[in-house]
DNA sequence: GCTAATATAATAGTATTACTATCATTTTTT
DNA sequence: AAAAAATGATAGTAATACTATTATATTAGC
């Protein structure tokens, strides 16, 4: 629902009738529907870091672990999983449209404090570690790494709706630009 | 006002108070704080587009002309051009604060097809040209434009926020990350 | 199977937001 | 000076984002 209607237009109120329940009592669940945001998009890169760490715990040579890394977080996400009750594919959808709005507030540093970004950080974290272990001379890993992270969601976007402006659709992926973008970047940077 | 409160926390009321107006005349200018932020945003996107131009349209050397513009674009702004009733650095801030807010919408697509975005994707569009000069094998100019947009205001936000996430703060900043990141994509691909 | 604890539903209510409408007054233009 | 345009004051509406209260239903433990 959250999805359908996008964020400003979504509340408890149509979500209680949607699911034939009230209005308080989904209140007693979640503060309001900015926390049901931060828990949702948490829950989704808690996710996607399970995902990350299963198809790449295995992987030792880095160059193929970090190409798999970049695959699992910038690629679209088309089926649910079926490992939980939540839909995935729907969550990709909700993070790429609305995870920005969960961090761009007054609240933010408050909200850091209390851990809702714990997971996401945490993702962020482990891809920068991978981006080291590849060339640990490059000097940005961390900015590199919330780049692929937040360009990957961008490139989503962008080919959706501001298509001039991107050259992914069609043939090209998020994937495919990301994986080029940070290799040519971290090939350059062997010696500094 | 919009930076100190944030834009949620924003509204036309409060700003007819200290401006000693009124609520309905405000209306009469913009038809919501959306058009508002809308409306701002894209005069950030066409002064940063005429900064760009003007500080880079008598370079010639391709390296030297994309090396300004990455500095123009992903620069923080510091003081006031006063060239203008708008004080930039302000305004900077909202960008960097509300932006991705002004497109995150349901109503994206019709917005854009009237123009409310024409600004943003210009700049986009100059600064992908000048990155095609550069290097013309290179295949994702539109998607590294959008990328440098999109992640300098991300870097900037990073550095104030979740500082774990960037090596940007202190001493880097993120033009230096940034300018490093696209010469050494586009000199990876020189040979297509 | 009963009791106590807990969760949910129904209803009502509040403060605020995001406007719209009306009409009087002021300011600007010609 | 008259006409046109802009602004102000006031009121009002529908919706949002909650909170509070109390009754009812469900569940858990013994």
């Amino acid at each position: 629902m959250m999805g359908e209607l996008g964020f400003e237009k979504f509340n408890f109120r149509k979500l209680g009738e949607k699911i034939g329940s009230n209005e308080s009592s989904i209140y007693r669940y979640f503060e309001n529907k900015h926390k049901l945001l931060l828990y949702l998009t948490s829950w989704y890169w808690g996710w996607m870091e399970y995902q990350l760490v299963f198809a790449t715990h295995n992987i030792l040579e880095p160059t193929e672990k970090l190409t798999k890394a970049i695959y699992m977080i910038t690629r679209e996400i088309t089926e649910d999983s079926n490992f939980s009750h939540i839909n995935e594919v729907l969550l990709n959808q909700i993070v790429i449209n609305e995870y920005s709005k969960s961090y761009l507030t007054k609240e933010v540093d408050e909200e850091d404090k209390e851990g809702y970004f714990a997971s996401y950080k945490r993702l962020a974290r482990r891809l920068s570690e991978m981006i080291k272990q590849f060339n640990p001379n490059y000097k940005y890993p961390s900015s590199l790494a919330s780049t692929i992270l937040g360009g990957a969601l961008h490139q989503h976007f962008l080919k959706d709706h501001f298509s001039s402006m991107t050259e992914c659709g069609g043939e090209v992926t998020p994937t495919e630009y990301l994986t080029n973008l940070v290799f040519n970047v971290l090939n350059q940077n062997f010696n500094g």
